[in-house]
DNA sequence: GCCAACGTTGGC
DNA sequence: GCCAACGTTGGC
């Protein structure tokens, strides 16, 4: 039973981990590790679904903007880097038993032949409600709506033609 | 590198 | 349970 499709963008910096190193990974395929905050992660553990769809976002980067596109291929699941001490997002309050933060895995889609900036976006009044522009938003997964994504889609394929 | 915005922590 | 201090994020 196919559900109903959701949209979201997802953050990343692209000097930790960018769209291209999305589509160089085994199957174009990754988890979605190290999202440490509670909103964002319940969206990863109730809401985000097989099929959804991805805006994939460089953060902290020279310009920001969404890079491409990815397609979550599973839905939320205990994040098990919270589990290893070696690991950078190692939690010791998450056990294993009754885990505090979820994750996602994603298949690279697409990567736009050239980034839609924050610029770009700011300047599309039917994005104006996006989270991702407003003031000191810092949620590194955010719903996007079905408009949003289309729109944001359009504006890498009309800069591809210029 | 600066700094505003925001989340988390911890003393009380 | 308040709130100041602190750490992190992320655009600029």
């Amino acid at each position: 039973m196919a559900g109903k499709v959701s949209y979201w963008l997802l953050k990343t910096e692209p000097d930790c981990f960018s769209i291209a190193d999305l589509k160089a990974q085994p199957k174009q395929t990754t988890y979605w590790d190290g999202v440490r905050n509670y909103q964002a992660r319940n969206m990863l553990r109730d809401d985000i679904k097989e099929g959804d769809r991805v805006l994939f976002y460089h953060s902290n980067a020279k310009p920001p903007g969404v890079a491409g596109t990815a397609i979550v291929v599973k839905a939320g699941y205990p994040d098990f880097t919270a589990f290893d001490p070696h690991d950078q997002h190692y939690d010791p309050k998450s056990r294993a038993d009754e885990p505090t933060w979820y994750m996602v895995d994603i298949k690279f889609e697409s990567a736009f032949p050239e980034l839609v900036s924050l610029d770009d976006m700011k300047a599309v009044k039917s994005l104006a409600e996006m989270e991702v522009l407003r003031r000191g938003s810092r949620l590194s997964v955010q719903p996007v709506r079905k408009s949003e994504f289309e729109t944001v889609l359009k504006l890498a394929e009309q800069k591809q033609k210029k």
